[in-house]
This record gives structure tokens, sequence and C-alpha cells, in this order.
DNA sequence: GTCTATATACCGATAGAC
DNA sequence: GTCTATCGGTATATAGAC
């Protein structure tokens, strides 16, 4: 493995651990086992190797997410396999988590692939009730974007709950509380 | 004002801020004009002091939602009027937030005025569901605990995507997206 | 109670040899 | 490309005078 693949590999696993702020660039060598010269050669700094760390991330969430809601199904069903899929909810999510960094937030470079998953979230969640609208299986009153800005969020608070109790119930029920939701919506 | 409280009260500023590890004793020294010495006097420490902010803040969260949730009207209007209160999104749950942190997670003090802020609000909007159920206004479909989390978890999770977007829009459209679910779901 | 001085460690990076 | 040395600054206190 490149050392570049391991140093930002590394990175990921410190910025879900430990945010943007806690993690530092000795601790990244440490468990990349890189030495500071070689880092400095491959990145300019800390934030160069985030914002590579980020895009990284983004793209592996992004086509995790994908996998469900691109199944088989109803649109409700893919929906429910989103919300359902196996997760480490303790861990939470390494990419909603930064959007609590002021650090990350208040520069572009790290916050652009941030703002970017989320967006292609709604927007593909958003497309999946309207296909579901238009197929007439879901009921026409509920607002595509703001149903899948609800949705995400659930899953985003979820994690929030959960980290708070020390627990996944709260996320569990939660996602359970959303599809309870969504359910009833569906067009009879 | 003592010098207790301001030492609590810029503390209290610095974790919505910048989060526990963010925090550091010196930055807490210089908001609240109290000297080094003066300050672990006080506080044994930057967690003691953690630990005194949060459940401060705590209690003010949990005054302000009250105020919302005992408030006039039926079980969705109240509902309604928490999740429509205003907030200034851009800055996030103060409490939320802690969640994020590893360090607050990992010690009982830091985490426990988290966690009974979460579930007290759980257990509060759960009841009030459970009314509106018992007094007919709502389905009696929806479990009331699972529903309250969700309506949780979308503030929380709205927080993220506002902070993503760096935008209060999603925030607006999660709980837009959340009651229109909701309000389908009142009995006829 | 509050002050200044001091301490050990780490932060984030740069310099320059190899 | 990788290494070691070095840098000015901060983190989180403790010590002891006043």
């Amino acid at each position: 493995m490149a050392t570049q693949d391991r140093l930002i590999e590394s990175t990921q696993e410190l910025l879900w651990e430990r945010g943007y702020v806690g993690t530092s660039p000795k601790a990244i060598q440490q468990r990349s086992g890189v030495g500071q010269g070689s880092m400095y050669h491959h990145f300019t700094g800390k934030p160069d190797l985030a914002a590579a760390a980020l895009r990284r991330s983004a793209a592996q969430l992004r086509a995790v997410a994908e996998a469900d809601l691109a199944g088989p199904g109803t649109a409700y069903e893919r929906i429910a396999a989103y919300l359902h899929r196996e997760r480490d909810v303790l861990r939470g999510c390494r990419i909603g988590r930064m959007a609590q960094d002021p650090d990350v937030v208040a520069d572009p470079q790290l916050r652009a692939p941030v703002e970017e998953t989320f967006d292609w979230l709604r927007g593909r969640i958003a497309g999946l009730i309207a296909e579901g609208q238009a197929a007439g299986e879901l009921g026409a009153a509920a607002d595509p974007a703001d149903t899948a800005a609800a949705v995400v969020a659930v899953v985003q608070g979820g994690y929030v709950l959960a980290r708070a109790a020390d627990s996944a119930e709260p996320f569990e029920r939660a996602v359970r509380g959303a599809l309870g939701l969504l359910a009833a919506h569906r067009a009879d």
C-alpha cells in the first residue's frame, strides 16, 4: 500500500474517532507508521491531508448509501433498507460528525465534501419519494425534498441520541418512528 | 456577578462554539476575565468546570423546551411550536454537540447531563403524543416513544445538515418534512 | 481568593542532511 | 522520499507568595 494511502486511511479513522480538532499530525504518523518528514513531503499539512481523507470518506459513504437506495423494491422499501442498514451506531457518521467542528465548517476545502455528500443524499432520497408518488405508491401530500431532509436528519440525529445514551436504542427508535410515519403516508 | 458564574458562563459559550476538545483553560480565563490561580481555586480543572457548565446548559435547555411543550393547543400544535421555535440554527445544539466529543462520551460526569437531557425530552414528547392519541386527536398506530425519538432526532440531525450546508434551509426543510408526516397521521 | 512563576508535554510545522 | 533536529507556541496544570 502506498504511503499516501496509508496516511489518508489513518487520517480517515482518526477524523471519525476524534474529529478534526482532536486529530494531530503526530497521531496520524503513529497510526500510519509514516514518519514526519514523509508526511510533510506528500501533504502540505494537516488541512491538506484532512481534505483528502474527507473526499475519500465522502465517496465511500455515497457508494454504500447508493447500494441500498438503488436496490429492488418500492420507494418505501428502498428507504427502509437504507435506514435499516447495519451500522456501528455508536461510532456515528464520519461525515456528519465533521459538521460539528468549527475549523471544518470555516474551511471551504474541508466543508465542501461534507456539504456535497448531504446535498447528494437528500436529492437522491427526494427523487425516490417523487418516483413513489408518481407511481401512486406514496401519497402526494408530502413535499419530496422536505421529507427527504427529514429522513436524512433522523439518521444524523439518531447518531447523536445514541452517543448521548451510550446505546444504539434511541437510534433504532428514531428510525422506527420515522418509518412508522412514512408508512402511514402510503397511498392505499 | 460571582467569579464562579463568570467562569461557568464563559465555559458554556466556549463549549458551544468549540466543543470540549477545542476549549482550553486559557481561553476560558481570557473570556471570563478570571485569572489562572482563581480558576484553579474554584474548580479542580477543565473536566470539573465543563461538568458545571454542562449541567447549567442542560437545565436551561430543558426550561426553554418546556415553555413550548407545556403551551396551549393540541399535542400536534405543541410539538409544532417546539419544532418551529426560533433558533440560531447555525450555532447548533449546545447539548447535542457534546455527544460528538469522545472525551465527553467517555467521562460519566460529562455525559450524564447530555444523556439526561435527551431522556427527558424524548419522554416529554412521547407523553404528549400519548395524550393526543388518548384524546383521539392523533392516530393510535404510531408508537409514542419511537415517534418522539424521531422528532428529537430530526432537530438534532437538522442542525447537522444546516451546518454542513452553512445554511438554515435544510433544518427548516427537515422540520417541515417531519411535521408533514405527523400531520398526515392526525385522526380525522 | 488571586497573582506570578514554573513545569512537562504536545501542536503544527520547517530545515537541511542523507 | 525519508530521516532527525529544531522551533515558537499552546495545553493543562502545580507551587508558593501575597
